[in-house]
DNA sequence: CCGGATCCAGTATGATACTG
DNA sequence: CAGTATCATACTGGATCCGG
């Protein structure tokens, strides 16, 4: 998620929002876009290969390189490398990745009942912005 | 998230990963960590204004203000405006904004369950890969 | 003073080219 | 095929400025 930005964040203090604390800690390891990703491609299909992940999600090589060593290195994903003429490296999930996939269903299932009515918000409010623009630069009545 | 990234993704291929398109979309729009935590922040205390949201998340003003406009415009969070002096602003969360916790509350319960094991998990990961560095790097006995 | 908007510098991301 | 290196660009955070 756009999640992104891994270290940016100061800490937070203690004594304010005690929840946030946590949700940002997790945030920072697993709450990047293409991690939930990846981890969502893997439960779905068991294992997949390096290029075979790059052609479901549309994620370039380099971010795609990246986010499974992070994901190796947090112990949500399992590396295979078969050294074979060429290459051959299988991705798929740890015990801890498979649970992983529960949380992020509850945020599919959320998206799926309000992706329209966030859309319809968003145009509203677009479109009420632009009203006022409008207004504000022409004061008068058009010229005709 | 650093869910962050929101313009950047190519669209997803229809055929693929069917979850991973919705996901992807919902990511693209609440899935970013300041969304996350200010949303969080709201429902644990209902209503707060600008510069409490700015010291409880330890936000800079730039991306609060970018995050909030954001948010009120996908309609997660009324926006209140009192033209005092000096100026109050107040925000809370609409009702989607509210049903918005539960998901991440989910997120939040793993999180609970999971930092430990995530934090031993890479301490192991990077010993290992310090070894093999040092093991590659002087492949001769220490000198002594 | 508060809530922002703006400008600037550092970081993260994507596209492309290259290697084993 | 599975990455790594490089460069251009987008995004983020910090400092500063401003209207009320």
């Amino acid at each position: 998620m756009n999640l992104g930005h891994k270290k940016g964040t100061a800490m937070l203090d203690d004594k304010q929002c005690p929840d946030c604390k946590r949700i940002n800690e997790v945030l920072s390891r697993v709450g990047d876009r293409w991690s939930v990703l990846v981890v969502i491609s893997l439960a779905e299909y068991g294992t997949l290969r390096f290029n075979e992940l790059k052609r479901n999600l549309g994620i370039s090589q380099r971010m795609l390189s990246l986010t499974l060593k992070e994901l190796e290195r947090d112990g949500l994903v399992n590396r295979t490398y078969h050294p074979t003429i060429p290459p051959k490296v299988e991705y798929n999930l740890t015990n801890m990745g498979q649970s992983f996939r529960e949380p992020i269903s509850a945020l599919g299932y959320w998206a799926l009942e309000n992706l329209a009515t966030i859309d319809v918000a968003r145009r509203a409010y677009d479109e009420k912005v632009t009203n006022q623009l409008t207004y504000t630069q022409s004061p008068r009545a058009p010229d005709f």
